[in-house]
DNA sequence: GTCTATAGCATGATAGAC
DNA sequence: GTCTATCATGCTATAGAC
């Protein structure tokens, strides 16, 4: 792996773990085992290295996002994304950055959280608006709304977890979410 | 108002825009109009004066939300609570902590984000556990895991909304939450 | 109690040798 | 391409005058 590779991976480890306020160049250089001069040989400074390595978290994001959020009813498809695997106390790399100040008063930096938000909403609302038009869920659903209900859910989630230093909050957060949906789907064929 | 209180209050302000790890002293004494002086004169640095200001945001995010969260149905009470109004770009104060390394770090400074959100989850879960007492929610309902969910969704929606630079995704979350919660009252069914 | 001066160290970047 | 040296600035804190 050549080192631009290793200063972009360290860059999305450091960014996931300390946030970009947090994360120096110094410290990046370090994490990749390369000096001062490969780094600004490679990338004119720590924006345009964030933005690479958050480019590149976000399109990761959305493959995996996008892999599991297929197979199977909308119902199920939707109990996936929420009940997957996680490590919770590490949050979102990509929902993370939504906190930081300097990314989001920086329109560059701030549009891969964006997109990726964006993308993550719209695809959830079409999985709701097929269990919808699959007469799966209650036609008094909104999809766009359920959809931001549930991105919010697992954000949100991570922050429990972070807070109480436990997984615990996060894993009872998604549980409450799909008992509401499931119940809503299988009351609505009565 | 006297030194001390404007040195906490402007760190309240500052932990809340830029978080701790972006907060310095020198902007605390600048936004406090107080010299490093007085500054050290009334705390010992940093962690102590951060420490003070979280604790402060703590009991208040509380207090208010003990207010909010009073009279009315158990549904009238949540649905109140998750559709206040709010400056979902500013985020939470006290949620916003949960994502900087050097508080989740240090079990002090931790604490009162812990609190907050055990209290807050807690409360929520009573309240949710008197709808099922009454008959007002379905029986399903497991009143930790909706009360972790209603926080998480609150949470998470700040975050969706300061990636999508818009309020927008925040009120379709929490619509998305007031939606299901109601549709699983027996007062919203018939 | 508040001020200024100073310290030691980190940050983010540049320069120039190799 | 990578290295070390250097730079101006900012951070966090201490010292000591007033």
């Amino acid at each position: 792996m050549d080192t631009a590779e290793r200063l972009i991976e360290s860059t999305q480890e450091l960014l996931w773990e300390r946030g970009y306020t947090g994360t120096s160049p110094k410290a990046i250089q370090q994490h990749a085992g390369a000096g001062q001069g490969s780094m600004y040989h490679h990338f004119s400074g720590k924006p345009e290295l964030a933005l690479t390595a958050m480019r590149r978290s976000a399109e990761q994001l959305i493959a995996q996002a996008d892999a599991q959020l297929s197979g199977g009813t909308a119902l199920e498809r939707v109990s996936a994304y929420l009940l997957r695997e996680r490590d919770a106390l590490r949050g979102c790399r990509v929902g993370r950055m939504a906190m930081d100040p300097d990314v989001i008063d920086s329109p560059e930096l701030r549009r891969p959280v964006q997109e990726t938000f964006t993308w993550l909403r719209g695809r959830l609302a079409e999985i709701v608006a097929e269990g919808l038009a699959a007469g799966e869920f209650d036609a008094a659903l909104d999809p766009r709304d359920t959809a931001a209900m549930i991105t919010a859910v697992v954000q949100g989630g991570y922050v429990l977890a972070r807070a109480e230093g436990s997984q615990e909050p996060f894993h009872q957060a998604v549980r409450g979410a799909v008992a509401l949906l499931a119940a809503r789907s299988t009351t609505a064929v009565q």
